[in-house]
DNA sequence: CTAGCTTCCTGATAGC
DNA sequence: TGCTATCAGGAAGCTA
């Protein structure tokens, strides 16, 4: 489910839940989410830990704890946090619950399980999250149209595959791609060796752009982020191309259409996206 | 190395 | 109503 603006938008809404806290006990229900280390090296590295602050790489929550381990968090498709008062009736999919010191808890849902935790000493590598493989962040200054041209012209694989490929660039995911690409008036399917100069050059534009936009628009208050189980962003209503197959853009006239690429559903604006 | 396919899961929805 | 098929916003792992 979440891309970057809504795993920056979690991130916003934790942050001052969680900073300053102390996780009094671990709760492992599904022992599947937790890929690195073991689930009972992770209860007990996690028990007693003091929570610095939140920050996010890419798609990846990042949870800082004050002695500098940290507990690294993918929500994948449909990973939900939520920090709940005491007695709130528990979500099904309830995989993992974190006591705080506050009283409250961290819960942790995920219909499909393929979310995942990790937790790394201070210093460990961060090559068991593959972080490490991560591109740029879109707002990072390195994020230009040479880069890009470096990193993906040569290819013979569409430009949506390419700006998807963590990477290339962290944080993209199949919305945010139709997105930009709308916004940038390329084609998805076009193919990366296909691009000319100022189509690279829109791109490198649109990209911090259209992710800055989203974390501006998705935004929520707290209250109403725990009302909706954490998942009332998903209502995006505000999107412009993706989930508007057979409905009219509102710049050219022309009606969206739906195409497969690399196996993801896309859509596109004929007139706009020109092939 | 690359591109493409499969896999991990459950649930919502469409079609019969 | 009930059954089956298809699809969902991610990404690792595998094959050729």
């Amino acid at each position: 489910m979440p891309e970057l603006p809504e795993v920056e938008t979690v991130r916003r809404i934790l942050e001052p839940q969680l900073a300053g806290k102390t996780i009094t006990e671990v709760n492992i229900r599904n022992p599947q989410i937790i890929a690195h280390p073991s689930s009972d090296v992770f209860i007990s590295s996690v028990s007693g830990k003091t929570i610095k602050c939140l920050e996010r790489r890419g798609k990846f929550l990042i949870i800082y704890m004050t002695d500098g381990n940290k507990l690294v968090i993918h929500l994948r498709m449909t990973g939900q946090i939520l920090v709940v008062p005491p007695g709130m009736e528990e979500e099904k999919h309830t995989h993992a619950v974190f006591s705080l010191s506050d009283g409250n808890q961290i819960r942790y849902t995920d219909v499909r399980r393929f979310g995942r935790f990790w937790f790394l000493k201070n210093g460990e590598e961060d090559t068991f999250t593959g972080m490490d493989k991560l591109g740029p962040e879109p707002f990072d200054n390195c994020l230009t149209a040479d880069y890009l041209i470096n990193k993906l012209n040569g290819k013979n694989k569409p430009i949506k595959a390419g700006i998807l490929d963590q990477s290339v660039v962290a944080g993209i995911g199949n919305i945010y791609a139709d997105e930009i690409l709308y916004h940038a008036g390329i084609f998805p399917e076009k193919k990366c060796c296909d691009l000319t100069g100022d189509e690279w050059s829109v791109l490198a534009e649109e990209i911090p752009k259209i992710m800055n936009w989203g974390i501006t628009t998705n935004k929520i208050t707290p209250d109403e982020y725990l009302r909706g189980k954490g998942k009332e962003y998903r209502n995006t209503p505000y999107l412009r191309a993706y989930g508007h197959t057979g409905q009219e853009c509102s710049v050219c006239g022309n009606i969206f259409e739906h195409i497969v690429i690399g196996g993801r559903s896309s859509c596109y604006c004929p007139g706009c996206q020109r092939k």
